[in-house]
RNA sequence: GGCGAUGUAGCUCAGUUGGUCAGAGCAUGCGGCUCAUAUCCGCAGUGUCCGGGGUUCAAAUCCCUGCAUCGCCA
C-alpha cells in the first residue's frame, strides 16, 4: 500500500456561479484522485465553498436575500455541478459549517496566544460607497474609481498576523524542497516575492463594517477576514486537530490552485501552518488560465456557447479529455469549440474510437466474438514490440500523472494507440483470416490487440471514466477498481480468453462540422454504472414506443404493497398507472407533477389493479427519480 | 519603473547540460490497404528557430542589445 493521498481544490467563492476555470481545477483533482486510486492509495478528495466576506453581503443584498440564503444557493450550484462532470469528491466543506468555524476560532486563538497576532491602528483612504479602503495608487485623480468621489481619511484598528518573522524560514523551506511549489515558474515567482520584506497581514474587519464572518475568539467586535477563514478549510474538513482523517491524510496533502491565488497558498498558508504548529502540505500545484475564444461557429448560430455547455453537446468524456490534453499544466491555454472538435475527431474518433471498433469487429467477424485463447509461448513471435510499447506507455503514464503532466501522459497513451494501428497494418489480420494455416497467428494478433485495448482502457480511466467502463464491458470485462489497478496494466496478457464480447460500437461519433450546426450529436455511450448497454435497436423500434407527458391528478399508496403507488394521471384522457416508486416518493409529493409514461404499453394487473401504462424513472442505488420535462408542456404531448 | 518569462513550419507546440536540433501533432498534397467511424498505414514538403551584435572550431541552444507579447512586483 502506498502513501495516502489527499487532494484539494480551493474552496470556491460563492460570489458568482461556477465557470470553466472552476471546472478545470476540480477536474484535475478528480483525475488525480482517480489515478491515485489506481495506484491503490487511500485517497481523499476535498472541495467546497468559501462563503463569508463583504462581496457576499453585497451580492446577497442585490438579490434581496440574506447572506446565508445567497450562499446556500450558489454553494448548491457548485455542489450540483460536480456530479455532472463526473467529479467525485469525498468531502464538500463550507466555511459556514459549524465545525469549520470552531477550528478557525481555535487556531486563531492559538496563534494569538503565541504572540503572532497583534492589534494595531492605522489610517487609510476609505470610500463609504464601496465600504473599503483604497491605496493612493488605485485612485483615479484622487477619487474612487467607482463612485468618483474623494475617499475620506479615516482611522481604523485591526488585527494583524506577523508573517515577517517566518519569512526566512519559508524561503529556506521552499529552497530545500524544490517541488513544494510546482511547476517551477510559480516557485520562482514566490521566491521573487519573498526577496522583498513580507508585510504583516491584516486578518480582521470590525463588525461595524462587516459582520458576515467568523468572530475573532479574542475580540468579539471583529470577524476574521479572508485567508484564515478560507485556508483553514483544508485541515478543518479532515477533523483537525485529532480526527482520524486528519491524522491519516493531512501529512500527504496536495493542493491544486489557479495562479491567481498563488500567493495566499504559497506564502500565507505555509506560514499559518507553521505558526499554528501544523506540519506543512506536500505540494502546491499551480495551473494557468483558460482563455476562452468565442467561436465563429457559435456566433453564426447566434448563440454564443458557454464552455461548460459544450460538454452537453459533445459529451462529457470528450470534454474532460480535451481539458486535460490541451492544457500544459501550469501554462495558459486557449479554449475554443474548434479546438475541441479537432481533438475529438483526430484523437478520439479516428485514433482510439476507430481502433477499438475495428478490433472488436474483427473478433466478431473471425471468431464470432470469442476472445481467442493464446498460449504464452506463442506470444513472443507475433508481439512485434507491442508488449514493450504497452509497458513503456504505462511507465510513462505513471511518471507523468504523478507530476501533473496530464497532457504528456495522454500523449504517451496515444503513441501506444498509434502503434496498435500500425500493428494491424503490418500483421494484416484480414489476410491471416483467409488461410487455415494462419489461424493461430490471427488469434494471437487479435488477442494482443484486445489486451492492448484493455491496457488503454485502464490508462484513460482517470480522464474518461465512462469510456473506460464502456471499453471494458466490450472487452468482456466487468469494469471494476481491480481492472484499473496500475499493477494490472503493467502486466501483458491479462485479458481472460473465451469470453464472448459485445458487438462493436462507436465510442466517439465523428463530428461533421458542416452538419453540426444544425443538430447535436448523440451523447457518447457513457454511463457511470456497470449496467451494460442493451443490444442495438433501430429508429423504427423507438417509434413503436409511444411516450407521453402526463400530469399526476391523484396518488395513493397501494395497500399491502410497500413499493407501489396508484397514480391517476391525465394524458388527454384519465388513466390509472401503478408505479413502483413508493419508497422514494410520498403520494402527495407527486400530485401536479408532470411525468413521462409509456402510453401504449399493454395494460397489466398489479395487486389486482389494472395499470394502463408505465411511468419512467431513473433508479439510482435503489432511489427512484421520476423523469419529467424541462419545462411544463401540454399534458398528453408525445415525446419523439 | 523593477524583476522575470516567452517569441521555432499555415495552426498548436517539443527541443534536457551548445556539436544529425531544424522536430511532433493538426491542417495540405500524393501513394497504399480494406478489418474499421470516408477511418488506418506510408511518403512529401514549406521554416532568415523575432531583429541586430558578440563568445566559440561549432548556437535555436550561452552573452549583450532592440522589438513584441505576457506574468509578478511597485
Amino acid at each position: 500500500m502506498m502513501n495516502p493521498f489527499y487532494i484539494t481544490t480551493p474552496i470556491y467563492y460563492v460570489n458568482a456561479p461556477p465557470h470553466l476555470g472552476h471546472a478545470y481545477t476540480s477536474l484535475v483533482a478528480d483525475v488525480s484522485a482517480r489515478f491515485h486510486r489506481m495506484l491503490n492509495c487511500d485517497t481523499y478528495f476535498l472541495t467546497g465553498t468559501d462563503e463569508h466576506g463583504d462581496k457576499i453581503v453585497r451580492a446577497a443584498a442585490e438579490k434581496k436575500q440574506s447572506p446565508r440564503e445567497y450562499a446556500d444557493g450558489i454553494s448548491r450550484l457548485f455542489k450540483n455541478l460536480w456530479p455532472r462532470l463526473n467529479v467525485v469528491h469525498d468531502g464538500f466543506i463550507r466555511t459556514t459549517d459549524p465545525a469549520h468555524i470552531a477550528v478557525v476560532s481555535q487556531i486563531l486563538q492559538r496563534i494569538y496566544d503565541a504572540g503572532d497576532i497583534y492589534f494595531s491602528e492605522y489610517e487609510g483612504l476609505y470610500c463609504f460607497g464601496c465600504e473599503r479602503f483604497y491605496t493612493e495608487r488605485e485612485l483615479v485623480d484622487g477619487k474612487c474609481p467607482d463612485h468618483e468621489t474623494a475617499p475620506e481619511k479615516i482611522q481604523e484598528s485591526n488585527y494583524f498576523f506577523r508573517m515577517g518573522r517566518y519569512q526566512d524560514w519559508l524561503i529556506d523551506h521552499i529552497t530545500r524542497n524544490p517541488e513544494f511549489i510546482r511547476p517551477e515558474r510559480y516557485r520562482n515567482e514566490v521566491l521573487a516575492f519573498l526577496r522583498e520584506p513580507l508585510e504583516d497581514l491584516c486578518i480582521s474587519r470590525p463588525k461595524t463594517r462587516l459582520d458576515w464572518g467568523i468572530s475573532l475568539p479574542f475580540d468579539d467586535r471583529y470577524v476574521t477576514y479572508v485567508w484564515f477563514d478560507a485556508l483553514l478549510n483544508y485541515v478543518s474538513a479532515l477533523g483537525y486537530p485529532n480526527g482520524p482523517l486528519f491524522e491519516k491524510f493531512w501529512p500527504h496533502a496536495q493542493h491544486i490552485v489557479a495562479k491567481d491565488i498563488l500567493k495566499p497558498h504559497g506564502i500565507y498558508w505555509p506560514i499559518i501552518l507553521k505558526a499554528a504548529g501544523i506540519p506543512l502540505y506536500q505540494h502546491l500545484n499551480v495551473h494557468g488560465y483558460w482563455n476562452v475564444e468565442k467561436s465563429k461557429m457559435s456566433k453564426s448560430l447566434g448563440n454564443v456557447i458557454e464552455p461548460l455547455a459544450l460538454k452537453d453537446r459533445y459529451g462529457l468524456d470528450p470534454f474532460r479529455y480535451f481539458l486535460m490534453r490541451e492544457m500544459t499544466f501550469g501554462l495558459d491555454s486557449g479554449f475554443s469549440e474548434a479546438a475541441l472538435v479537432a481533438r475529438i475527431n483526430a484523437d478520439l474518433a479516428n485514433d482510439l474510437g476507430n481502433l477499438f471498433s475495428r478490433v472488436i469487429a474483427m473478433v466478431h467477424k473471425y471468431f464470432k466474438g470469442v476472445v481467442p485463447d493464446v498460449s504464452p509461448e506463442m506470444d513472443a513471435d507475433m508481439t512485434m514490440n507491442l508488449k514493450d510499447a504497452a509497458q513503456n506507455a504505462v511507465a510513462e503514464f505513471e511518471k507523468q500523472m504523478k507530476v501533473f503532466a496530464f497532457h504528456r501522459a495522454l500523449i504517451g497513451i496515444w503513441e501506444f494507440i498509434n502503434q496498435m494501428n500500425k500493428y494491424i497494418d503490418v500483421t494484416q489480420p484480414w489476410l491471416l483470416a483467409k488461410s487455415r494455416t494462419t489461424q493461430k497467428q490471427l488469434e494471437i494478433v487479435l488477442y494482443h490487440l484486445l489486451d492492448g485495448l484493455r491496457i488503454v482502457s485502464g490508462m484513460i480511466y482517470p480522464i474518461m471514466p465512462d469510456t473506460a467502463a464502456t471499453m471494458q464491458r466490450h472487452l468482456g470485462l466487468n469494469p471494476s477498481e481491480e481492472n484499473y489497478r496500475l499493477t494490472n496494466l503493467k502486466n501483458w496478457g491479462m485479458l481472460p480468453s473465451g469470453t464472448v464480447i459485445p458487438k462493436s460500437i462507436t465510442l466517439f461519433p465523428r463530428i461533421d462540422m458542416k452538419t453540426e450546426s444544425a443538430e447535436h450529436p448523440p451523447e457518447t455511450s457513457g454511463e457511470t454504472g456497470i449496467i451494460p448497454v442493451k443490444p442495438e435497436i433501430t429508429i423504427d423500434d423507438v417509434k413503436r414506443v409511444d411516450l407521453r407527458v402526463a400530469t399526476v391528478l391523484h396518488a395513493e399508496s397501494v395497500p399491502k404493497a410497500n413499493r407501489l403507488l396508484k397514480l391517476t394521471v391525465d394524458v388527454g384522457e384519465t388513466r390509472t398507472i401503478i408505479a413502483g416508486i413508493a419508497k422514494s416518493y410520498s403520494p402527495e409529493s407527486l400530485i401536479g407533477k408532470q411525468i413521462i409514461i409509456v402510453a401504449n404499453l399493454k395494460p397489466a394487473k398489479l395487486m389486482g389493479i389494472e395499470s394502463q401504462g408505465m411511468l419512467l424513472a431513473a433508479v439510482d442505488d435503489g432511489v427512484a427519480v421520476v423523469g419529467t420535462t424541462d419545462k411544463a408542456v401540454k399534458t398528453g404531448t408525445p415525446l419523439s
